[in-house]
DNA sequence: TACTTAATGCAATTAAGTTGCATAAACTAT
DNA sequence: ATAGTTTATGCAACTTAATTGCATTAAGTA
């Protein structure tokens, strides 16, 4: 994806043009896995963790990336391929966790299927994780 | 339950019985939410850090809990309500995480879906998070 | 270009997760 | 019941992630 496009999703989110935030987006685009922010601190020394650290928040805040739950102690980031506003994210795809090579990626083409909840919850989002073997590692 | 039932428990999963995991157990019996390793040190001041950390992995490795994955940096974690094996957890329930009080239960007898993966992948085990408001806090 | 606002880097703190080791407690077999 | 073996506990220490404050720098704007 050209600079300039790059440059355009930051503007459509209303975040100001940065070094920091093109790269951090290139990376994402260009990785098709969740990525965290160890990850980031590996990929790019240049930047401080405490501004990788911002720069994933202000990504969240701004519907750019999601948060996906995960079992580990660390978070772990992922891309959102449809429109989100800050106040709702709608990431209706499964996670699919590898237990080979650790990696997590989003199935976006494979929607999560319909879930019931007992009387009395209401409903905000659903999550779906599958952990097993991706078909690199297979 | 009582003291002897608690005690049973570890004794069927070759358990040493000690009082920081009879505690530890009667609390996750007690409290029906999901619990991280912070809310069993505020608990139980009188154990150590280290000593409660440790409790959660025996009871993890022997199948009395289960982790549940979550966005937040922590882990929590629940009582497998059907027989675990060490190798083989079987946790097809759904997980519920409200948004008002924050807490995460196992709705035991909400069955997760069937789902479906791209070929050449291999699925272990399947998650599903759901979040919104609970009853309680509805 | 000057001004305003937001982002960055650095220092520092909190908390979670983890390991090693000496001591204490739980189990086992007399 | 007791001696011996194995495991659990508490303490110290370390690593990493998450988080905040503040001074400086850079980005957007008139």
């Amino acid at each position: 994806m050209s600079q300039e496009n790059l440059k355009s999703i930051l503007k459509s989110h209303e975040l100001r043009i940065t070094d920091c935030r093109l790269d951090v987006m290139a990376y994402f685009l260009q990785e098709k896995n969740a990525l965290s922010q160890g990850d980031l601190e590996n990929k790019f020394t240049k930047y401080d963790r405490v501004t990788l650290y911002r720069t994933l928040n202000s990504f969240l805040d701004s519907g750019i990336l999601h948060k996906i739950p995960n079992e580990a102690g660390s978070a772990t980031y992922g891309l959102c391929h449809h429109t989100c506003s800050p106040d709702h994210h709608d990431h209706n795809h499964i996670h699919f966790k590898c237990n080979r090579c650790g990696q997590i990626e989003c199935l976006d083409d494979k929607v999560v299927p319909k879930v019931t909840v007992p009387n009395g919850y209401q409903i905000d989002g659903v999550n779906m994780i599958v952990d097993g073997v991706c078909a690199k590692c297979a």
